[in-house]
DNA sequence: AAAAAACCGATTATGTCAATCGGTTTTGGC
DNA sequence: GCCAAAACCGATTGACATAATCGGTTTTTT
């Protein structure tokens, strides 16, 4: 039940993103030093962003990247769907239908469709926004992970 | 941010022995046969649920398991937390403190605080006895995973 | 033309998960 | 008392996902 670095990593990029959303492009190398994250896993991470059309890019020299949405309007639930490949805690729920044939009897199956039902409605009720706003009350800019 | 064999497999057999309440002592070879699961990887599951005062054992000929408390009083949360380790979604959030000196500065740590709250908050509101129940509903008792 | 950036995909190292193997100890029944 | 059946113990293996690195190509601005 964790969350991998993939999405933690994603989330903290997207941040600075937020943060930053008034100086037009932002370089992966700015991104990885001030976060502490090596440059080229991050370079793995962005696809994922970019596909759920979180990311803005610019290509070449002087690009880089920025939010394509408000931070208000991108959710934590958004980016880890986009990063961890899903939030379903069964594999069985990993697509949007059940194609387990023993689905219809199996009793177990509907406490994960609870959990994975908390978990979304969770991470979806969660911005970049508050987050920056909440950092703002408490003032760190320190990760732990 | 998957929910290994262990858990789900603890789920099951604790499941049959709540069925079985009134059995008696169940051996592990007969949940195994029911069960579709090695008995060999039962032995390394069980361990966890005696440590957490979930099961009761019998040894020697004629020996088995069986429930610890009511299947009311065993909550799902509970036998995961047992199998799975912790449900913590982040590793700084495993243990009770958090020793990482950068806790009180992470400003993406009350999220997977919230988080942990979600997840945790609802496996506690679930029941073996709720799903014995939900079972007798329903009908089924062949288990996707 | 050169520098800096995004892009691409292959490789490796590590670690966890899932499961198996080969035993020892305990206990009830004959 | 013996034996079969059960729980108990811990070491090993295989497979897979994670985390990260390496070595480049392409695009674009200056």
């Amino acid at each position: 039940m964790k969350i991998s670095t993939k999405g933690r990593y994603a989330l903290r990029m997207l941040l600075e993103l937020a943060a930053k959303q008034d100086s037009g492009f932002v370089s992966l190398k700015e991104i990885s030093e001030h976060q502490n994250i090596s440059k080229k896993y991050l370079e793995q991470i962005v696809p994922m962003l970019n596909k759920s059309g979180i990311l803005r890019t610019n290509r070449g020299n002087r690009g880089g990247y920025m939010l394509a949405k408000s931070p208000a309007e991108c959710s934590v639930g958004d980016i880890l769907r986009a990063t961890e490949g899903s939030l379903a805690p069964v594999s069985c729920l990993e697509y949007e239908y059940n194609d387990c044939e023993r689905a219809a009897f199996c009793p177990t199956l509907y406490i994960w469709e609870g959990l994975a039902k908390a978990v979304s409605d969770y991470l979806d009720s969660v911005s970049l926004q508050d987050i920056l706003e909440h950092q703002a009350a408490a003032g760190g800019d320190d990760y732990c992970i």
